[in-house]
DNA sequence: CGCAGTTGGCGAATTCTTTCGCCAGTTATG
DNA sequence: CATAACTGGCGAAAGAATTCGCCAACTGCG
């Protein structure tokens, strides 16, 4: 068997990827330092994390510099798409519609954002007919 | 202090609301069943997830009849907004247009569904001006 | 009543997540 | 090359989530 691929993040490791998406390739200092301004666990802990998620398959590391690199193995995007997707399924039971109306109606979304996404709606219906 | 309220479900908890949410106020025995329809655990353990969520709060319990009966402490509609308030927070960072376009970007929602879309715009809309 | 079956409470085992302490190897500097 | 500072690996502790075994209380039926 090949490996089960990435599985859905916790908490710290969202929170881990999010600062790598953010930072670009980074290494463990770096990462912890970001991570440090809103958490205040220890550097050792960062270590961990990134190790397990290593093993995850969450992260990927590049051994052939020192220190060593760390980078998200998926990009923002997809890993945002997969967790919505799992919610869509498991809140909403399988309705990108009901999700999109809760979305839509408790928060303020500017005239501009409406917008677009009435372009995308647009879009959408042309591809239906 | 009068109690934090009640926590985020995890992924058992929440099966376990939707079971009550779409079967009513029900006893442990109705519950069990149909969580085993697609889970194979036993019913010791329904039992003790009711217990552990009525510890924090997510389920109230009649003990005023006998078998006691079990219903969900929020609606619906009320969670499945508080978490995806959460997920827009904790993964796309606080856009909820990001959300939305993702979300009907990736899964096929129908023309009429489209349209109610739509109109829930053309609404908000007008309260912006 | 008295037994058989059902219901549900509790503590404990298991698994996953998060946290470190400690130690060894690496790097920078004088 | 010493030595001080930094880097990261490992195992284990602490916390949650999930699972159950066991037992006591309750119910229904003859």
């Amino acid at each position: 068997m090949p490996r089960p691929v990435s599985s859905r993040p916790t908490d710290v490791e969202l929170h881990i990827l999010r600062i790598l998406w953010e930072l670009g390739p980074s290494t463990v200092r770096e990462i912890h330092n970001r991570l440090s301004e809103s958490k205040d666990t220890g550097y050792s802990t960062t270590v961990k994390m990134l190790s397990v998620m290593l093993e995850k398959e969450l992260v990927r590391r590049d051994d052939s510099v020192r220190p060593q690199v760390y980078r998200a193995a998926s990009s923002q995007q997809s890993t945002q798409k997969r967790m919505l997707s799992e919610m869509i399924h498991k809140v909403y039971d399988g309705s990108a519609k009901s999700l999109v109306m809760h979305a839509l109606s408790s928060t303020k979304t500017s005239p501009q954002e409406l917008e677009e996404i009435r372009q995308l709606l647009d879009q959408l219906g042309k591809n239906e007919e």
